[in-house]
DNA sequence: ACAAAAGTGTTATGGGTACACCCATGC
DNA sequence: GCATGGGTGTACCCATAACACTTTTGT
């Protein structure tokens, strides 16, 4: 914000020095579905790259904010509302895109695993869900930007607990370690894993068994009332 | 980006789907100085927020990248070129600005502590340093940015090794220990910072001598080319 | 009774933290 | 010789990592 006076814009206090940019949002809405992290993507209707996947998007209206107008592509792709929602990066290359400026600001959206298989809101022929591990060529910068995200999540991952946003509200330990190996991209040790999130005492033993193949599983729930802080002093890697 | 239609952008391939918003960047400027995280701030000149201080910044031009908006930004400010900057946040409330919408791109910058002690460039007669813990009313969201700023500055400063922008380029270990002390704000062991640092090899001992008041510190400089990777499998705060 | 998945404890190792004294120089 | 800051080592504790068997259910 604030123009100031300098070399480059000596112009009165209430215009931009230039043209504006356009500005966009643009959401990388993740999912675990069979066994897989993917990510939604839908399928561009006009030029440029008429025919390419993208991640869905569109400009920011001159009245909402950044988030909302994220919430509002969500909501029109997916139908969902009040699931996770996070400011990854903004995107500013002058030629990003080959029509015009244009200035993507990008969140990512962590949609729990199983409840509704969104199959994408309003025009539901162009959207589909892909793995992350198995994209098709994308349209624009999409594909740094999903990189970038996936890279944020893994992160992010270790020392917060968003990977909760991953799962339906009840879930086994089992599915809850499922979740976080197929994300990270690793397999975990099962004793130690349970003990790590059970003494962090950020779950909720529901006391539902979920029947199964073998025996039955505990259910649990996440507590999002629980404050985990990062005590972690680490000074360096 | 990439408008596509959808229930509220059917319009053209070409046209976004109202006005733009104005596009600015500011930069938090970081340098140590006095024995204080102190940030650079300008006077505003024209309303809204006439005389009132502000984190510097502008609009950025139709054909420039948002970080080369930030770099010119803080070239205008302070001359210095080839230091520290990481985008931040991307700030885009509707009413963050009482003249027009404006989205704000923030960066963070790093200044080496003791080199120059830049005045800030053109017209230095607004611009200031300020502590960081004491700062004056601010134009806007900035109190806010600077805050988040802060807040990231000291997070990155334990698990990477931005620490070293803000010191110049020979330093001692005693130097390095006290910078990170005054951006963390918590005193450090001194045997066990020591240890902790040469043993991740990323210095390298100049074999010059700092004389002071007791005994000649030996002087170190940062090495870039160690790549330092995160080893910790945390799982958890 | 057997297949399938859930659930459970111990040990070894490494990193973090706490802590006090000698060293080299200038005055 | 004394004041000033530089430089060094050890012991304890806790978190992590590695590792295999028993339990509960359905068929």
């Amino acid at each position: 914000m604030s123009e100031r006076p300098s070399s480059s814009s000596s112009n009165p206090p209430n215009t931009p020095s230039q043209e504006h940019p356009a500005v966009a949002v643009d959401v990388v809405i993740f999912m675990i579905r069979e066994g897989r992290l993917q990510v939604l993507l839908v399928k561009r209707r006009y030029p440029p790259f008429e025919g390419r996947w993208a991640i869905p998007g569109g400009f920011v209206h001159i009245d909402e904010s950044l988030e909302d107008a994220a919430r509002r592509e969500l909501r029109e792709e997916t139908g969902v509302e009040d699931v996770y929602l996070e400011q990854l990066y903004t995107f500013g290359r002058p030629d990003r895109d080959p029509r015009m400026r244009v200035i993507s600001v990008t969140y990512f959206a962590l949609l729990p695993a199983g409840e509704i298989d969104v199959r994408a809101g309003d025009d539901a022929a162009d959207a589909r869900w892909f793995p992350v591990d198995d994209l098709p060529p994308l349209a624009f910068d999409h594909r740094e930007i999903i990189e970038y995200a996936l890279t944020r999540l893994r992160y992010k991952l270790e020392y917060t607990d968003v990977g909760f946003q991953l799962l339906p509200a009840e879930f086994t330990l089992t599915e809850l370690q499922r979740a976080y190996e197929i994300v990270l991209g690793e397999q975990l040790d099962k004793r130690n894993f349970r003990r790590k999130i059970l003494q962090s005492r950020i779950l909720r033993e529901t006391g539902r068994l979920r029947a199964g193949e073998g025996r039955p599983a505990r259910l649990y729930e996440y507590r999002s009332d629980v404050r985990l802080q990062v005590k972690a002093r680490r000074l360096f890697p």
